[in-house]
DNA sequence: CAGTGGTCTAGACCACGCA
DNA sequence: GCGTGGTCTAGACCACTGG
């Protein structure tokens, strides 16, 4: 590290490397601010500052009174920010996930490159549907480096669950801290009319993820298609 | 206000009212944080928590040597942020501003409830089109509540100029410093065919924004329509 | 009640921008 | 060189959580 970097810059990366080592679980407060002033040697003040910049980056959650914990991001739940899709009653609700495929495959080099893998680098490639009451609501194809998720390429289909992202963190120890997206407006492909089940051609939105751990490195690479009517974004602009 | 609350907030608030006033103008430094501190009788730190404050909403920008100074998000360029947008040689410009018609109107209910209008109250109705190249990139309906605008509504056309909010700034002190915006997908209706200048039926991006003073208060509700196939939007997510 | 994070103070020194 | 914001310290007290 920089050493002339601000101290509690230093402070904040080391820290997130004990967390993407997995020093600590979800349950299990950092240490007080008391304690890492004194084993770092520097004020509390320092310390607070160093844990105000993990927090602001999603890594940890602050709880008065209780303690510093590292924060489980629910990535999965994003695309309901995305789209919106509600069930018989009118609620939002965590759509069901189906693995459709599953299979090691080299991936072309824009993916690799998305990655982080060599020319030559293996993958594992699932495809994936979600849907809410039985009807399809967007459609995945899901790309993971090889050998860092191995465990989940004999993983039985069955225990892979709705989400993800737990799995990721239970099986391989894979922890997604932050991702980024890209949304596009694409006409709908006949495989998009048969996966989806749409009646007719129209819109579909397109949203690209690269997701990534606590260290910064590429774990993911996610390319969703889900009907244009359905979708409904939110933002706040400063 | 309530003094219950810390004290950097209460100072941020008073801060942001005396910002809200117009009492700093862009190339005005606010006063030291040493002179705040003198004038509010609180300790350095705390002014910096409340500029801190101040500064993640956005309100102001520091500069190191410098000082601290109001900030003017450039919403009108965000408009690039979904849509791309090349000239002739490639490039992305600001697109031209086109003033295609202006009207003392009253909004319909949801409307006048978004800009905090009483239901009889009346609004500046104006169209416009954004183009580059003289090609129209999307078509805007701008709701402005009244008497706050009253300045718009007799300036000449030409005198609008490409950028709106500058406008306001300039004519009416209404500064914004925060939007929220709602986007969807919809087909493209006859009037989109023409004033897109599509060539056939597509998808359309529907923005839907509601723009925010520096006290919180509605400034201006917009509806921007565009042609979906330009549309490409990134964000990260934590 | 003890222990946690949240607020606040008063001061020091550093890094940068500008005349 | 001077004034600005940026970093850092060492300590105090408050507000909340949990046993």
């Amino acid at each position: 590290m920089d050493p002339r970097l601000p101290r509690y810059q230093l402070l904040r990366d080391e820290l997130a490397n004990r967390i993407a080592a997995l020093e600590w679980r979800a349950d299990d407060p950092l240490p007080t601010e008391q304690e890492l002033a004194a084993t770092y040697g520097v004020a509390v003040g320092t310390v607070r500052k160093a844990i105000d910049v993990l927090e602001t980056e999603g890594v940890v959650s602050r709880f008065q009174g209780r303690g510093t914990f590292i924060r489980r991001p629910s990535f999965d739940h994003s695309l309901l920010r995305f789209f919106r899709f509600l069930d018989s009653e009118g609620r939002q609700r965590v759509p069901e996930g189906r693995i459709l495929s599953r299979a090691v495959t080299q991936p072309d080099a824009d993916i690799a490159a998305r990655l982080g893998l060599a020319a030559a680098d293996a993958a594992l490639r699932i495809e994936r549907l979600r849907l809410i009451d039985a009807r399809p609501l967007v459609a995945e194809e899901i790309w993971l480096p090889l050998p860092r998720f191995a465990a989940l390429r004999d993983l039985p289909l069955a225990e892979f669950g709705n989400l993800l992202y737990p799995l990721y963190e239970q099986r391989c120890g894979q922890i997604v801290a932050t991702a980024k997206e890209r949304l596009t407006v694409d006409a709908s492909t006949p495989a998009d009319m048969t996966a989806l089940q749409l009646e007719r051609p129209g819109p579909v939105v397109v949203i690209a993820r690269t997701a990534f751990g606590l260290d910064g490195s590429a774990l993911e690479w996610r390319l969703s298609r889900g009907n244009a009517t359905h979708f409904s974004y939110t933002i706040d602009i400063r």
